[in-house]
DNA sequence: CAAGATTGATCGTTCAATCTTA
DNA sequence: TAAGATTGAACGATCAATCTTG
């Protein structure tokens, strides 16, 4: 907690307040088109994305949590809703019966292709105004970044 | 709305999901390190830095809005809470009678000043990862993309 | 009526507590 | 007792409705 607390220097308070500006506006973006077309928050669709991607269309509800990097409640209760919609059903894992599997139905997987379109659109409308050079770049520097923050994450307990 | 839905190609699809990480990580580990040393949201110390920022430590709760991307709503009840902590005070605008002016404060700016250190600290680590020559890149890479937001943000209404 | 701003209801997330199985 | 997961309360943001002034 006794940080050296240094100061950001011209030039990164610059690129800081822009990253921070990014950090907003992009969500609210992809929050607004998700929620007009398809009546889905962003991060629902990205759970109904990563269980159309899995084995079997399902995964364990834990690691479910680890990939889309949300507490293991926020999990449960978005699950819980979109099991409510339909879209998703539990069952308890036969290996370890601790463990919950959430797998996508017919109409959850349905509801996927059916946004989709309208979704993949709107990210690749940010990405028509870079060159494959800046994207590459991008690439990289989102890389050293997240290094940056998995590392301040995991050097918290002493 | 009739899209012409191009999908990404592989090298922008591992791009963007790096840049979706990083808006989700990033604003986390900021939020958890304002709630943690300073019992703050990281949309309520910006608020306090754009107010300390101000002529008079005071701003119009429209522009307030504007600058910070949020809507009335949010900061309305967002500085109606802060009233309540005794950080800022609303007045009306002598000029023109339906606008009000939120003011920082002395325990307002007291605030932040006490919790800009540590926040710096955290904003300054992620830094840290880059060479001047990557923070001037991000810089003009935050640029363009936030040019395609506004102007995706703009072009709604025909 | 339009613009600036607030208010109350609703929705999603977090936090702490709880339940169940290993 | 710890791990996987759920639950209910509290908090913050959004949405629609309202109020006030120009």
């Amino acid at each position: 907690m006794a940080e050296s607390s240094r100061w950001l220097r011209t030039d990164e308070q610059s690129a800081w307040r822009k990253l921070a500006a990014v950090t907003v506006l992009l969500p609210a973006a992809l929050e607004a088109q998700l929620q007009r077309d398809a009546d889905l928050t962003h991060f629902g669709y990205w759970v109904l994305a990563m269980l159309s991607e899995a084995p079997d269309h399902a995964m364990r509800m834990s690691e479910l949590a680890a990939q889309t990097f949300g507490s293991q409640s926020r999990l449960s209760h978005l699950v819980a809703r979109m099991e409510r919609r339909g879209w998703v059903q539990r069952s308890r894992v036969s290996e370890d019966g601790r463990g919950y599997r959430a797998a996508l139905t017919p109409a959850g997987y349905a509801k996927l292709v059916e946004s989709a379109p309208a979704h993949a659109a709107e990210v690749a409308h940010i990405f028509d105004g870079l060159t494959p050079e800046q994207v590459a770049i991008l690439d990289e520097l989102c890389a050293v970044i997240l290094r940056r923050l998995e590392a301040a994450t995991n050097a918290s307990p002493a």
